[in-house]
DNA sequence: AGTATAGTTCATAAGTTCGGAACTTGTCAA
DNA sequence: TTGACAAGTTCCGAACTTATGAACTATACT
């Protein structure tokens, strides 16, 4: 099995970081693994949308937050715990993160707003 | 030829504007709509980055950009005026932008030293 | 040992992107 | 008007990326 790869933050083009956050579901993944009290497994995040993500896919899509050096990886026996490096990509692009999250905010409001619209039905 | 697509911003996800600036050449092009005076044509685009960048692909760039809400295109004759949408995307994702391009900059600035401490030799 | 659990890797099908060649549209001169 | 040119766009093949099921590894617990 091959090691985790965690870049320094100094050496994480941005399109990488953006690249990594622009799709739904890892967006979705970050914005749990930020917020979230405590370091999330694997199985904790399988559900972040509303329906379930592969096991694969999964694996794939924290992959490329690691690499993107959004997300520290330590294996703790048959775990997987994945914690934010919001800090460090902070440091090095100021307030990228945070409106990135607030945009996503945003728009997960949004979504909620136009489900109630429709439920009136 | 197809008429030229803008959508409402409020129809935008984020994961559309995020996969927009997720590309060096695509920042770039943004960047320099945004702060240099006038519309900008697609000429004046070609060399935003070192190379030359090719027409066609240069068109598919400038329509992601169109499509994701970041900037308007207009003809004029045989020319497209192109200027940015910036302050209708603030208002949906307040800051998103300028964490956006405020990162950009860093990077440059970053290249650029890198490109110095080599010069010495 | 065997079994279970958590996550990874591999293979491949489906989708996306780049860029050259050919095309469209508008402008200007003869 | 016709011809030539300039500015962009479209088309399409080669190269690349992504999603996911099946097979695998690695650890823990009987």
């Amino acid at each position: 099995m091959k090691p985790l790869v965690h870049p320094d933050i100094e050496d994480v083009p941005l399109e990488v970081i953006l690249h990594a956050l622009a799709d739904p579901i890892r967006v979705a993944l970050f914005y749990e693994i930020v917020y979230q009290e405590g370091p999330k497994n694997c199985t904790m995040l399988v559900n972040v949308l509303d329906h379930p993500i592969p096991k694969s896919t999964l694996s794939q899509h924290m992959r490329i937050l690691r690499e993107a050096g959004l997300v520290r990886g330590e294996r703790h026996g048959t775990q997987m715990h994945n914690t934010s490096r919001y800090d460090e990509v902070d440091a090095r692009y100021p307030g990228l993160l945070l409106a990135i999250i607030t945009a996503h905010s945003v728009q997960i409001e949004a979504k909620k707003k136009s489900m109630d619209a429709i439920e009136v039905f």
